[in-house]
DNA sequence: TTGAAAGCGCTAACAT
DNA sequence: ATGTTAGCGCTTTCAA
């Protein structure tokens, strides 16, 4: 491999001693313009830009992020991951960060590979993206520094990390006030993977808004399993199965809505007619499905954005305690309820 | 901010040389026993761990590889890059190589961010993700090795880069067969974006393999646009406004084959009786609308795997001559046609 | 405005 | 088995 151009190869080049050489290039407006002119020249001759680790190394800075995504059932990123990671990317390239991604094989990240990350002195920041079953946050060196960590659709404000999520909790209240405004009167909750967070605080929601509405006793639990399409299927099987089945269907994600409404219509009920199914993410596909799919849209791109934000503030040193940022999702009715 | 702990540190507390401690940690072997123990544990103690940009300057090393992705009409990354993305980073860890990805604003990269980036001496190697429009290879330095670049999902082996890609033609000419064989005798074909080098290669593999058959002139194009749902449901209008209908319908892609659907379903006629229709990537979504749709199915994780895989060859030097590595994409026989 | 020198944190000969 | 020394490529005082 032929070696790269490095900055002492222009001064050599240029005849300049290398500290110019470098000062042309960072800060043009210290130096004679003659002698700019001649750098930029060789420079551009000898196809030379910057080693950034180097440059890095030397001004102690590192303009890194890195989001970590857990790996669930082994699937690819989540649709609802890819569009947090849009608003991420954009909003890192805004305020002049790169985004390193690592898709972590487990299903929950450990604490000590943050740790890791951090330390290894080329990553300023990370983004969890959620991540559930931490404990607590880990102890990077011995600085008091609130370590530069933002939890994306995961509360962790507990353990002291400003968290960015949706705010499922009224997702699923509003919803449940949908369909009982609709005058739906008996309902089944097809369940995501059990123990997740997301499906604790959707599946609680959805319980306790039926209460609200005196209708705690009606509700039947479907056991859905991971958020894909294949679980819904499953639970539509479920759901056939049942004595007395319920006039509408809450399900905890857009996958399994889908995957549910497919094994019901492939048994022949018609939706909304029999069945009343609704969903919750507002993925694209939602409204491409026949009947289409009444969904809570999450703001996904948004919540990106913001925790890359609000990261990009912790490194800067511009913000220090945790915050919460909840942003609420939005009904959108549609034909299947 | 609390200074990390550094090598020095360690050596300081120990009482041993900088060296040391630095052999200590990456060949434990060449240490006396009771040295290393020491080290690990000040290292432990004082929560050191390596400064990863100055060990790979000084080693003269990296280790990280770049994804460049294209933003197309400002959407999330694709479903199907994001399955490559995961055979991208399965690879990756395998090989000890960390993954950065960019999100490229424009639809289309510069060669010039190419250069940049590899010049940047961060990065080690570049995938590129269906970037069209290459005219030529960056010139990397003034190096003679090809620049350690992959393509995936278009063919640039003429342009000297090492490229993995499905076999979308022989795809879509193996779905024409598909559909002759089932006595379809009337077509349509609803494209991708105009201009796209897959949509280029698609429409032309079925024009040419309808002409094989004699049916050349029983084909009609439909203007579909992105590769997205609301495309395939604009085109579905399109279709219903024909004078005569064709009886199949070859999209594109499956996001545009489930908004065309949809768009038919709509409309009231049904699938496949009134019209049959395929897509092409092999989604998940594809098995759970209603008809479950058949598709051709790319490799997409396989794909991404393999172009690590090369890509990795490159950097290694253990690779020198582009190749084209094209995997054949699987016919999934289901409902809609 | 430019040059000389020191140093970022680590590794790798080369000595000892 | 350990210490010494030199440097990776760049930036940044500090002098000149």
């Amino acid at each position: 491999m032929i070696r790269r151009a490095t900055l002492a190869d222009v001064a050599r080049k240029t005849g300049l001693n290398a500290s110019t050489v470098s000062r042309a290039l960072s800060r043009p407006e210290r130096v004679n313009d003659e002698t700019r002119r001649r750098v930029e020249q060789v420079a551009a001759e000898l196809g030379y830009s910057p080693n950034i680790m180097a440059r890095n190394l030397s001004r102690g800075v590192i303009n890194t992020i890195l989001v970590m995504a857990p790996n669930f059932a082994d699937q690819a990123l989540l649709p609802v991951f890819t569009d947090v990671l849009l608003g991420i990317c954009n909003e890192a390239e805004a305020q002049g960060f790169n985004v390193m991604i690592q898709h972590h094989s487990a299903s929950t990240i450990p604490p000590e590979d943050v740790v890791k990350v951090l330390n290894g002195g080329m990553i300023s920041g990370v983004i969890l993206m959620a991540t559930d079953h931490w404990k607590a946050v880990p102890e990077i060196g011995s600085g008091t520094q609130p370590p530069p960590i933002v939890s994306i659709m995961v509360d962790m404000t507990h353990l002291g990390l400003t968290s960015v999520v949706a705010q499922e909790a009224e997702g699923f209240s509003e919803m449940v006030d949908y369909l009982v405004r609709r005058g739906y009167m008996s309902f089944a909750y097809v369940s995501g993977p059990k123990g997740a967070t997301h499906e604790k605080i959707r599946c609680r929601s959805v319980m306790t808004q039926l209460t609200t509405h005196g209708l705690g006793d009606r509700l039947i639990r479907l056991e859905g399993g991971p958020f894909d399409m294949a679980s819904g299927a499953r639970a539509a099987k479920a759901y056939l199965a049942l004595h007395e089945r319920p006039r509408a269907v809450i399900c905890s994600s857009d996958a399994l809505a889908v995957g549910f409404m497919h094994g019901i219509i492939a048994a022949g009920l018609s939706v909304p007619e029999d069945v009343a199914i609704v969903g919750y993410d507002g993925l694209d596909y939602s409204a491409f499905v026949t009947p289409t799919l009444t969904t809570m849209s999450q703001p996904s791109t948004e919540i990106g954005r913001s925790a890359m934000r609000s990261l990009a503030d912790l490194i800067l040193g511009q913000a220090s305690t945790a915050q919460l940022i909840a942003l609420r999702p939005k009904l959108l009715v549609r034909d299947s309820a």
